[in-house]
DNA sequence: CTGAAAGCGCTAACAA
DNA sequence: TTGTTAGCGCTTTCAG
């Protein structure tokens, strides 16, 4: 930004004026050929790149959408990003990221920012503790198209892009159930997260039809660490009236199942059998191989922007919104026999 | 961006001019503390926020920064985009990410763009098709200043983080032949990449001092697909000098190995023993535990932008550049004994 | 077919 | 301490 060119410097080197430079970069019909060619030719030796902010502030656009993550953490967010991504590159558009950390007082200072108009539309997967989405309403309010993926928020009017939850967990439970488990642990890191509740719901559902009772006590709520969470794991494998199942509800919940299982001498599957949502391809190669719950993560995350560009278009902003479900699939590996 | 209050809105109201609104939102100091007082709590009132690319035409910086990157396939660069992120939102930037997905044209389609003013400055990674950096050099005399991280072009002057690739490569080669392997493969994808010939140039010092030969069919160039590459390893295998140890220098190319060596009966690490570079987690529960080294992937991210931070500070941009290293370590775990 | 002129919202000299 | 004015680079009426 220091020694470039404008239209300023081309059309006095050809002797036009601005509006007609601007008018042939733009291939506006009603310019003639020859100064058209002429003005794109100068333009391309000059290696001219309009100012993106100078147009983005004449025209009231920007270009420009916003992705808003708890993290890049687990495999699911990073294959998501690829499928934003892509879309936004085909349709000419720039992606900015920002990382909300599970804070909702992060969220909500990323998202005040966005009244400004820097970007036109928003891609969301709200953080842990986003209980009420009036942080996220108020953005719509002002004009700015919001389309929620994987982890939404259902009190607000928008578009979303969600997988089978529920059902995701209910399958879980019952896939468990079929291969011979009593008792079947559910791993989750928020319990308050929406998507949580659905696979916990689908869970509920899913001991019930196999007959098998429901125990508050077989929620376990994990943290961060995963010395902390192999800790707490390693206790629940000890109590005499222990799983002998498990449901990862989370990536990295994994791990510490399959950490703690040969330190008490059980196996897995024989003694326990182990389930995870996860888009891992080291699932292949863990042993016993991980039976999995796999998301279709960057067709959803193609799938919200397409979305997203789809109110962009049509400044339908408010009112018309879609809400899809792609499904997730079970894998049944080594893990669970 | 539709009933957006700007600085005119306010200046009406209060009966002040726009200037005069303007400084005391940037708490000038030639601003009286009462009409400060004033303007401040109006602005909060209704919900200002300044329009960024107003202000970035005027000022000429973007407070943005972009992020080019080939994929956000491994866990490398996720960790790193959270580095950058966190540096990034402490000092109120923005961060705009691209994706090559290893190819120059597109790295070339992208950079080109930044001439234009979108950002501030540039933290790339390049692609495997990036030989010679002359459209990096580009960008750089067009006065945007750019810092390598992890795959960088040693033949631009710029900033760069680095880890230690020969170092570890060498390393990599002694710790395999220390645990008692005899001839020692090579996996790579791309061995035309800075860091891959690095790595690879370790790995020849390493066998010259381990005493092993080194033999140009030890290098197995992989593929993109996961069946091809096992394909590719089992070929290898099967041979009746079949390698005994195997260095996978990407991290998606340990898969093949721990799904090969049972289908031929082989054992890890009694038969064939694996070191791969990598940062999954998942490491630790494969079976046996593999051996990794371990990139430090959140700081080189951090540190980047740190140094892309400092050039844009300093104003320093031409000339004044940082060449940083952060060793990865090696972790030995079961795949090597 | 082309040009003149206004203005997007903001900042920064220069006045007062 | 505050206001006036010019202008960042671009788009877009409105004239010609």
């Amino acid at each position: 930004m220091k020694g470039t060119t404008t239209l300023k410097d081309i059309a006095q080197r050809l002797g036009l004026s601005i509006a007609t430079v601007s008018r042939a970069l733009q291939d506006s019909y009603e310019i003639g050929a020859a100064t058209k060619k002429k003005v794109v030719q100068l333009a391309k030796e000059l290696n001219y790149q309009p100012n993106p902010y100078a147009s983005s502030l004449r025209r009231r656009v920007s270009k420009t959408i916003a992705v808003v993550l708890p993290e890049v953490a687990d495999s699911f967010f990073s294959l998501a990003i690829n499928g934003i991504e892509s879309v936004a590159l085909e349709k000419g558009y720039h992606v900015l990221i920002y990382l909300t950390h599970e804070s909702l007082v992060r969220e909500k200072a990323i998202l005040s920012e966005f009244k400004s108009g820097r970007v036109d539309g928003i891609l969301i997967s709200v953080s842990e503790e986003t209980a009420n989405g009036s942080h996220i309403r108020e953005i719509i309010e002002a004009g700015v198209p919001v389309v929620f993926f994987d982890r939404v928020c259902d009190e607000v009017d928008a578009s979303q892009v969600v997988t089978n939850d529920y059902e995701c967990g209910r399958i879980a439970a019952l896939h468990l159930a079929q291969q011979g488990c009593k008792r079947i642990s559910y791993l989750c890191t928020s319990p308050a997260l929406h998507i949580s509740k659905k696979r916990m719901d689908g869970y509920r559902e899913g001991l019930r039809e196999a007959g098998l009772p429901f125990r508050e006590t077989d929620i376990i709520v994990c943290g961060s660490s995963l010395t902390e969470n192999s800790r707490l794991v390693e206790k629940i494998l000890r109590k005499k009236n222990r799983p002998d199942g498990f449901i990862a509800s989370v990536e990295k919940l994994t791990t510490p199942v399959y950490l703690s299982c040969p330190r008490l001498g059980l196996q897995i599957p024989e003694d326990v059998k182990l389930l995870s949502f996860t888009n891992l391809q080291a699932a292949l190669i863990l042993s016993p191989p991980l039976s999995t719950i796999t998301q279709p993560a960057f067709e959803m995350g193609a799938t919200a922007a397409s979305l997203l560009f789809k109110s962009l278009d049509k400044k339908k902003r408010h009112g018309y919104n879609e809400r899809v479900m792609i499904n997730s699939v079970l894998i049944p590996r080594g893990s669970t026999q």
